[in-house]
DNA sequence: CAAATTTCTTACCGGACAGTAGACTTACTG
DNA sequence: CAGTAAGTCTACTGTCCGGTAAGAAATTTG
């Protein structure tokens, strides 16, 4: 009884609306337990409609991916973009990073953690963002790394490592954020960036971490 | 045609296949897409079978989870068991947890990917694995940092913002290590001590990471 | 206002799948 | 070799859900 009259809409509205329903849906249920006459129905339409412009389930999820992925991308390029030195570009790109999250929660949660292992095509569309997010961010390591004249001690695979450990370490931090109202991505950043640039400093100095020798274990007391 | 003469095993031993199983069509599919039909099938046992000893598709499910924690945890206990030092017994469990992820790579992702969002039940048990885990690292982390003299500077936020970036790292690296065969667990662990603990060293020492003062950007050319 | 176009709906189909009823079969026990 | 208990199966039900057919209402256009 909610006020049955639904205004006709253009096309153009009407999917940014149903995509942005669905990302929701999405999000909160995954992929397969999200269903079409749920989003269709918050989104104030039926089923048909979202069939009409969206194609299929499918469709739906890789346009919502595509949306998503498009914000994030733009966030990053657009912060780090007059940023100069490597260690600043990668900081833009971090606060860029959590103030997405924190955001677009839903969007994340949809585009990196409920993608896998759905069909072919779904799969591909996100593979394809993860592999564009990791480039950017293997690329500011690497350049990081290079002006440090870290050049002879970190090979691209060291690289590749360190990215996927930042962007691990800020995906989880996520959740941590979202316990923490009170933390800012600005606040994010900066521990971030304490934990990891400092330590990437030092190792390029040639401060490694090795087990130091047992002081009393193997053989001394027993 | 494939040999139909199925042997009649005890409840216990029957059970453990499901659950096997189990593990490996949750992870590959998810909860949703994962059919109790093929489980069954792929335990060579029929469907009702799952249902006797398991109740329900939900039921089959907690009890991976659950075992597949307990598994966790008692690869990480046993691990730091005898060692002494916070920074070893960090580094054991950290050694702990890649080898039981590069060893049982579907219970991890069932465990800790594939249980968002679906049932209370479900939720709670995940929810408790999770605390268990991280109240382990925070725990290493605190004593870590604790004996290094840094209470003052770090408090329990701290740990547990640390904490969730570690476990973070560790599990965006379980990718990287699949797609890098040669890297072992121990490689592994190295390289994110490099990483992590050099930098909590000398962030205890006070050294920090603050934006260096922009060289020529602000207000000093244009 | 009539024709044409776009937006939108109701009502249905077929398949997949969680869960069950009830009987059958093997293996112990005496 | 009966009797019993544990293991197992075939065959079914009801439901949920992706997808569609066919047409009704609003909006634009002549």
């Amino acid at each position: 009884m909610t006020e049955k009259r639904r205004r006709r809409l253009p096309r153009q509205v009407r999917e940014q609306q149903i995509i942005d329903v669905a990302v929701q849906v999405f999000s909160k249920r995954g992929y397969h337990a999200a269903s079409v006459d749920e989003i269709a129905e918050l989104a104030g339409i039926s089923k048909p409609m979202v069939y009409l412009y969206l194609e299929s389930k499918e469709g739906l999820f890789i346009a919502c991916l595509r949306r998503e992925a498009e914000r994030l991308m733009a966030a990053f390029h657009g912060a780090a973009d007059g940023v100069l030195t490597p260690e600043l570009r990668l900081r833009a790109g971090l606060r860029a990073f959590f103030s997405f999250v924190s955001e677009h929660r839903d969007g994340w949660v949809v585009l990196h953690r409920h993608a896998a292992g759905l069909s072919e095509a779904i799969a591909a569309e996100s593979a394809q963002a993860r592999r564009a997010v990791m480039a950017e961010v293997t690329g500011l390591v690497r350049t990081g790394i290079e002006e440090n004249g870290g050049a002879a001690r970190l090979g691209d695979e060291d690289a590749e490592f360190v990215a996927h450990a930042i962007v691990g370490a800020a995906d989880a931090l996520t959740d941590w954020m979202a316990d923490h109202p009170a933390e800012s991505p600005e606040g994010m950043t900066r521990r971030l960036m304490n934990m990891v640039w400092v330590g990437m400093r030092n190792v390029l100095g040639g401060e490694t971490w090795t087990p130091p020798p047992p002081p009393d274990a193997s053989a001394a007391e027993g």
